[in-house]
DNA sequence: GTTATTATTGAACCAAAGTTCATTATCGGA
DNA sequence: TCCGATAATGAACTTTGGTTCAATAATAAC
């Protein structure tokens, strides 16, 4: 026998990343994945049966973590709608600033794997939209949310401007601090562009 | 000499347009563009330099003609502030009604091209947006529109929101009527979700 | 009708990159 | 220390698809 040293596969995963936020999917190289983890291009093909495994392993771990957060969000009494609302714009922010290249592979890549409804992503981030959508029921239940607007819309709308923005940033980070991003967006899904 | 028969450079376009939005641009084969105009491989290359040219200039054409449309719309002194931002949807709009896979080619294959900065693509797109912001800024100083918000936030937020449903949209065209859509957008762009 | 010129063709070419696999290295057990 | 088994390697293979170009077709000019 001979022991498998070091996780290779989770050297591999966050190489993989990191490859995957600067060049993006389709330009990204198997053999610069492997480069950058510390191994054999060949060692790859040990863990992930291919390419496209690896991204869907990417996104699995992307969906798990968002849909966590949300589903304990929903769940919670002692929050307003407005503050679950503002909540799960959090979410999403902290993921990027916690780990900046997974925000970049997220925003640049997730429609592709939506598109071709690959593997879990599609189901997970319909999921994700369906407790969004359970937040924003209860606001219009407790007469807090605006009834006129149609839920379903609603949350593309909000994820899409949201996914929008944080692409802008993760390009050029200096150009928009990344809290007032956050405070606008928090200002602008509750009040709208009018003058009350 | 030897006239040329028909227009094949529109032909082309029109084609590639087609082939794009089925299959997304980087799984699209040039040869299955040739087939679905109705001319060889080989002819493709009398017309464009290569794949990359063919989505610019699919791209040029969308971006002429919206910033074309909001620059008329900027410069009405018949439409109030909210008005304008109004048009700006519909124009959005209107050029996906009339073609929809033009819409879906759009959505999904924008931020390749501007992060690569390729082309005048990203420069129209500037441009667009800036016109926009003008828009904005002359509803702050009617004092109609929030003066809070930060435009050049707002505008990447409303038009990744846009672009959001839109895919949506022409993924799947019936679940989504487009005027509901476009509807909502209106409603949401200057409400946001609060009650007053 | 002949010829020159340009348009068109599509099979062949070629580079790139995802994948494979024969070889080598390393470790646990006897 | 030697052996068996698994981990790891990376050069070679293979497929895919963008691009080319020698051959052919069509039209205008004379």
């Amino acid at each position: 026998m001979r022991r498998r040293e070091g996780n290779k596969e989770q050297a591999i995963l966050d190489a993989a990343v990191k490859v995957f936020a600067h060049s993006g999917y389709h330009n990204a190289k198997i053999t610069s994945i492997a480069e950058e983890a510390g191994v054999a291009t060949g060692s790859v093909y040990l863990y992930y049966p291919g390419k496209e495994a690896i991204i869907l392993a990417i996104f699995d771990r992307i969906w798990k973590s968002l849909t966590d957060g949300i589903g304990a969000t929903a769940r919670r009494t002692d929050f307003t709608p407005e503050q679950k609302l503002e909540r799960v714009i959090d979410l999403m922010f902290d993921l990027f600033i916690v780990n900046p290249s997974l925000a970049a592979v997220f925003v640049n890549e997730q429609d592709h794997l939506i598109q071709g409804r690959k593997g879990t992503v599609s189901r997970q981030f319909d999921q994700f939209l369906d407790l969004a959508e359970v937040i924003i029921r209860e606001g219009v239940r407790k007469k807090q949310f605006n009834p006129q607007i149609d839920l379903k819309l609603f949350r593309h709308f909000i994820v899409g401007g949201i996914r929008s923005l944080l692409r802008q940033w993760s390009a050029q980070p200096s150009t928009f601090p990344l809290n007032r991003i956050r405070q606008n967006i928090k200002a602008f899904v509750k009040h709208g562009v009018l003058i009350r």
